[in-house]
DNA sequence: AAGATAAGTGAGCGATCGTTTACTTACGAA
DNA sequence: TTCGTAAGTAAACGATCGCTCACTTATCTT
């Protein structure tokens, strides 16, 4: 590691003393600590797109129930496991981020290029540039996630995350994509 | 500092050669660590929303003039200043950027708050909860700039920060929220 | 000119970082 | 039973961390 990765708070010794182990026994396991972090980011990143992925079905539902599906799926599996968004938050803004994107994305991408395309050929969707549909269809509810894990993320004031919130959110993403 | 900040790469010696004066230097000025980064945290963030203000006015702009104000602002004020961003949202994940929030958000929370009542007394706008409004009006926009930031955020595939596809977001973004 | 004060420095403190070394233990194969 | 190997450890290495100390230099007052 010849540059900071952006990710103090994971330092070796302290992982293996929450582990219970010694320092020396993670050296079995990874080759150093950049293989440590990158492993264990592919293995959430990978468990969360799975997740993200339940009860989806991007060649038999209307975009309005896979984009819903999608949001259900990430917001719960991000409300359940605040230490992984915690993680990955960090992770986004490493220089290490892209060998976890590299190898986790594949099969996801694939599914969710297919989910759009029928959605665009049913003409349930308005055909847009890449990162103008993410920034649409996923940014506002990270916004929400973050709004939620962070407590108070602008000024002094408190943002809670509810199913009323999120799906009303939701309607406006749908009303901003739809033709 | 008893708790990690996830500031790495900003440390005291790092800092002062970098500045081309000794580390003792940097203590005359600043309490600690964590008084340095505050501190330049405080005036990195109150120039962004000064500058986001600009040719800014609450009182006399329609909801889409305004909102594209403040996009063009924020968003020329990221790209010509990368460091900043990073620095930014690096904070932005640290137990320290409260400290910054709450000394440099008020009078731009009264601005805000005020463009947002006129704009729905007038009825260009839906009356929402704040976290959905904010969760629209910006994340897609930070959202872009973050693509453009990381050059490839999602898979292998790049994405450019362009005027179209910023004009063709705020579009999506106003067809949502508008009545 | 002499003294007071502010501004800045090089060297290095103790603590912690990632990592390695030398060594011990557990266990199946012969 | 003995041997080979895999799994684990305590201790500590050099490097770097935030920070301080003893000291020098620059500027101002009288």
């Amino acid at each position: 590691m010849i540059v900071k990765d952006g990710l103090d708070g994971f330092g070796v010794n302290k992982l293996a003393k929450a582990a219970g182990v010694s320092p020396a026994t993670i050296y079995i396991y990874y080759k150093d600590r950049e293989d440590l972090i990158v492993q264990t980011a592919i293995r959430v990143t990978d468990t969360m797109l799975k997740e993200s992925l339940a009860d989806f079905d991007p060649d038999n539902m209307s975009f309005e129930e896979g984009l819903r599906q999608q949001w259900k799926n990430r917001s719960s599996h991000f409300l359940n496991n605040p230490l992984d968004v915690q993680f990955m938050e960090k992770m986004r803004y490493s220089h290490l981020y892209d060998k976890v994107a590299d190898k986790v994305y594949n099969t996801f991408k694939e599914v969710m290029g297919r989910f759009y395309h029928n959605a665009v050929k049913r003409g349930e969707l308005l055909q847009l540039p890449t990162e103008v549909y993410w920034s649409l269809a996923f940014a506002p509810l990270y916004q929400l996630i973050k709004f939620h894990s962070q407590a108070k993320s602008f000024g002094p004031q408190k943002y809670h995350f509810t199913e009323e919130s999120m799906e009303q959110t939701l309607q406006l993403v749908l009303k901003a994509l739809k033709p």
